[in-house]
Formats: C-alpha cells, sequence, structure tokens
DNA sequence: AACTCGGGGCA
DNA sequence: TGCCCAGAGTT
C-alpha cells in the first residue's frame, strides 16, 4: 500500500479514536498559538497547558505580555522555564510582535524564524494551525510515526516533511497533525508502543513486519 | 546535516 | 541515579 493510500484509513481509524481532534491545538488567538507552541518546546503538555491557563489570563495578547514586567512571566511559567530562556523569549517575541508586525503574528517562516525560541517546528506549527499554509511539522513524534507507519522514506525530518505534504488530506492539515502527533505520543510511544491498542495496525508497515 | 545543549520524565 | 528525549541554535 502507497502512503497516499493509506491516508483514508488512517482518517477514518483515527477519527474513531480521536473524536476532538482540534481541541488541543485550539488557542484563541494566533498570538496564543505560536506563545504555547514555544513554550510547548522541550516540555510535557500538561504541565504546559496548566500554566498557559494562568500566562494568558494575565497577558492574553501581544500588547499585555510585552507591558508586563519579566519577572511576572518568569515566576509564572517558571517550572518549564527552559534554560531560564523561556520567559526571556516570549517577552521579546511579544515586543517584536508589536514594534515590527503591527502587533499581529507574521504568517511567512522567514519572519516567524527570526524570533527567539522559534525554529522551523515551531513555525510551521504556526502556519499550519494558525493560518492554514499545507506544510507539515515534523516533530520527533510525528517523525516516528510516520517511520513506523510506512508514510515516508527517511528518517530526516525536512525530507519527511515534503512527503507528508505530498499526501495531507485536502483541508484537513490540523488534524493530519493532530493524529499524527497523539498516536505517537499515547500510543505508538518511543519505548514502548502499545500496539494491543492501535488502531492502524492494519495500516503499519512495521507491525505487520513484526507479527 | 550533524552536533550541542542540559531540564525533566521515567525506570 | 542514569538514560533518554525534545527541538532550537550553532557549526
Amino acid at each position: 500500500m502507497t502512503p497516499a493510500e493509506k491516508i483514508p484509513l488512517l482518517h477514518v481509524a483515527f477519527s474513531m479514536k480521536f473524536p476532538s481532534p482540534k481541541s488541543e491545538l485550539r488557542y484563541d488567538t494566533p498570538f496564543q498559538l505560536l506563545i504555547a507552541t514555544i513554550m510547548a518546546a522541550q516540555s510535557t503538555d500538561r504541565k504546559v497547558n496548566e500554566i498557559n491557563q494562568t500566562l494568558f489570563s494575565i497577558c492574553p495578547d501581544a500588547v499585555s505580555m510585552a507591558a508586563t514586567d519579566l519577572n511576572t512571566i518568569r515566576d509564572t511559567i517558571k517550572s518549564i522555564n527552559y534554560y531560564n530562556n523561556k520567559a526571556k523569549n516570549i517577552h521579546t517575541v511579544s515586543k517584536i510582535l508589536l514594534t515590527e508586525h503591527g502587533g499581529t503574528v507574521p504568517s511567512t517562516r522567514e519572519e516567524l524564524e527570526r524570533l527567539p525560541g522559534v525554529g522551523r517546528k515551531t513555525a510551521n506549527v504556526v502556519l499550519a494551525n494558525a493560518f492554514g499554509q499545507p506544510v507539515m511539522a515534523v516533530d520527533t513524534h510525528v517523525q516516528r510515526v510516520s517511520n513506523r507507519i510506512g508514510l515516508c522514506s527517511t528518517t530526516t525530518p525536512r525530507e519527511t516533511e515534503d512527503e507528508l505534504i505530498a499526501i495531507i488530506p485536502p483541508g484537513q492539515v490540523a488534524d493530519f497533525h493532530h493524529y499524527l502527533l497523539l498516536h505517537g505520543r499515547y500510543t505508538c510511544k518511543a519505548r514502548k508502543p502499545e500496539c494491543e491498542t492501535c488502531p492502524v495496525t492494519h495500516v503499519c508497515d512495521t507491525y505487520k513486519s513484526e507479527k
């Protein structure tokens, strides 16, 4: 079965497993999505989501975050303040949005990647989920799942991006991301994948070859 | 494209 | 405690 042929089957199976596919990635604004994605880097989701609740209640947009004292931000997110840089980064990002982008989140990769703490993966998340652009954010979950199922032919994220882009279900970039991400996080885990509860073993090259 | 970096989950 | 992981930044 080719990767493209697997897509409809994946979609059906994952739709049942993850009935509200957009819930976790749905933030009110592009700004909150951007900040939440920066926050998510190298952190666990549960903790990040809790912190974001508080963070966004204090500063829901670029204007208020830029005006918030750095120490307040530091204190709010301190349990995931990776390298002690994250607070500084999101503070700086909000100020740059104000001074260089009229208070909005830019919609090109070049502009996004110029922001501190924003790399290719975060940029792609924003492009796909806030602006609906047909790009794929390939993190380690998506890479691993794609390799195991057989949706891509290399372990190089940059090449995997292009192979996945070619088979994105039309109009469903966000869902596609979400399925692959959650599946990798909760079922197709790096250490001990839980094939017993996996909804897509019938499409999975690795499962079939190891069976 | 490969390497570095070092907090946090988990065994 | 020690191994492994996550992605941005660097080379």
